[in-house]
RNA sequence: GGGGCGUUAGCUCAGUCGGUAGAGCAGUUGGCUUUUAACCAAUUGGUCGUGCGUUCGAGUCGCACACGCCCCA
């Protein structure tokens, strides 16, 4: 909706009226005279595709020798003269009434109908003189009055505000639209087939936490009254599922919301989904090469090829992506020549400055070195990259380097200058793993509002023992964005959050 | 948080230098009835996002606010 100029008033539904939806009440209330109104008992028998993918084979005469009866259902989306078009759930079909070979009231009915009213049509199928593959009503009915006017039919709904804040009217209207989601619950159950293959299992963790974990994040808080106890929704599941690999169950994965209580862009929505997956014995190379093969298996299963075009870039998923430690890509991208730039935390603070990237004194090497990254490097990183050996400051969860302690194995995906996945081999040491909790809660103490909190649970989960374990999380609505070339977050959710509209008067 | 752009009929959009508010689609009435963005004729429809200001006069100029989009942090 654009402004403010119609706001939707739900408590008082006409706020919003104007002619166009009074004429329709006013047929409903003919329809309702007629005790014909909203029927309940009409049998849809077949759809739109199915009619069309069996018959468009055929031509006229062979139509007409087999006299096919059909019975379909669906929303009036064009009329013109005698013919309506409609929408059903997989596609549109033509149907044909003469209003001048139907009964006086059928006419009458026939005239009330407007776009966007559900109908039920009974008849034969035909071709017309130019050969459209439509169907002879014998009998039509109405089946639901749309009040509502539909968009314009050339132009459908453009307004983006109002395609987010009212999805079903650009679900009938944008077929791209519908496309979208399609596309997003195909990756999902493919997601989900690829790891039960593997023999991952499908778990569900807690949404509301005491302690929120697993991430560097700002958490939603809410009261649980009968306990009285404020929580946390998570904003992240990973010390739930680490707790089930301790449990014994070697190969687990969730694929669903985290909540993160931070600004809105067209990359960031305050709830968004992501998979997360956890695999004993194994390494996070062994994750980067699980992550190429599903990249470019989702590619093939979505758009047939390995080849994914995206804002203007094209990424071919059958080659293996490039991998770069993060000093590697800011020498790479920053032109830096002496490796002695990142020996101590003054020669990188000193390269920060250089770079004129914006940092705060009191910040460990580490956090520094990622500041220059996310600012300088990341955006450039458009061809799939895995950047590897994040330092150990910023990766309070993750195994530290053998031969290198001030960075773990870890690595992170960026495709299109986005972060699409992150994952590391898990530390498994309980008391280094209790030593790291002690950092974030001293980062916490002096002002980190992201930084994490002790989990003493988790510590002793570890106690007991967690085998070698890597673990991955996947950005799905980005992995969506990717494959179905969407520029925003809102283009691949169904109901992105909104500012609510101010009510007037 | 900062900057830029946008908000006009149900939808998509014009609106010049500040001087009576426009088009296409949708709607209504009639014609046509195997059409293809159907067509032909007539016609209805406006709190120009909200508020304040400048002015004889504001859709248009100024300020503030709301919502959205884009860019930056």
């Amino acid at each position: 909706m654009k402004g403010n100029r119609n706001p939707r008033n739900m408590t008082d539904e006409n706020h919003d009226e104007n002619k166009l939806i009074t004429q329709r009440r006013e047929k409903l209330a003919e329809i309702r005279r007629r005790r014909i109104a909203f029927p309940n008992s009409f049998i849809r028998e077949n759809t739109s595709a199915e009619l069309i993918e069996k018959y468009q084979g055929m031509d006229k005469q062979e139509l007409e020798q087999l006299a096919v009866q059909a019975t379909v259902a669906g929303r009036i989306i064009r009329m013109r003269g005698p013919f309506i078009v409609i929408q059903d759930g997989v596609g549109q079909i033509q149907i044909y009434i003469n209003n001048k070979s139907c009964s006086q009231e059928q006419a009458e009915l026939l005239k009330s109908f407007d776009l966007g009213d559900i109908i039920g049509v009974q008849g034969e199928m035909f071709r017309t003189g130019k050969g459209e593959l439509t169907l002879r009503a014998e009998n039509f009915q109405l089946l639901t009055k749309s009040l509502r006017p539909l968009p314009d039919k050339h132009k459908g709904l453009t307004d983006t505000e109002m395609r987010y804040r009212q999805r079903y009217v650009d679900l009938i209207v944008n077929e791209e639209s519908r496309k979208i989601f399609t596309m997003r619950s195909k990756i999902l159950r493919f997601i989900r087939q690829y790891f039960e293959a593997l023999d991952f299992m499908e778990v569900e963790t807690p949404m509301m936490q005491l302690i929120p974990g697993g991430a560097t994040a700002r958490p939603f808080i809410t009261h649980h009254n009968a306990l009285d106890q404020d929580m946390y929704l998570r904003v992240a599941p990973e010390l739930f599922l680490k707790r089930l690999v301790v449990g014994g169950f070697e190969r687990v994965f969730e694929l669903n919301r985290n909540f993160r209580n931070e600004g809105l862009s067209t990359r960031h929505n305050p709830e968004f989904t992501m998979l997360e997956f956890y695999q004993a014995y194994a390494r996070y190379q062994d994750l980067m090469d699980l992550t190429e093969d599903l990249f470019r298996k989702i590619a093939i299963e979505i758009g047939g090829s390995s080849k994914v075009k995206f804002q203007g870039s094209e990424y071919d998923f059958a080659n293996p992506f490039e991998r770069l430690s993060v000093t590697d890509s800011i020498k790479k991208h920053c032109n830096v020549l002496d490796d002695n730039a990142f020996a101590s935390a003054e020669s990188v603070a000193n390269l920060a400055q250089q770079l004129d990237v914006h940092f705060d004194e009191s910040w460990p090497k580490g956090k520094i070195l990622m500041e220059i990254f996310d600012q300088k490097v990341e955006a450039k990183l458009d061809q799939p990259t895995f950047i590897t050996e994040y330092p150990i400051e910023v990766s309070p969860l993750a195994r530290r380097n053998e031969e290198n302690p001030e960075v773990t194995d870890r690595f992170e995906l960026i495709i299109g200058g986005r972060e699409l996945a992150n994952g590391f081999s898990e530390l498994n040491d309980p008391e280094e793993q209790a030593e790291r909790f002690k950092a974030q809660v001293a980062q916490k103490d002096s002002g980190d509002i992201e930084a994490m909190h002790f989990d003493h649970d988790y510590v002793t989960a570890l106690e007991y023992g967690m085998p070698p374990t890597a673990g991955e999380g996947i950005g799905i609505d980005r992995l969506v964005m990717l494959f179905t070339d969407s520029a925003s977050i809102k283009d691949v959710l169904l109901f992105p959050h909104m500012r609510p509209q101010q009510e007037q008067g």
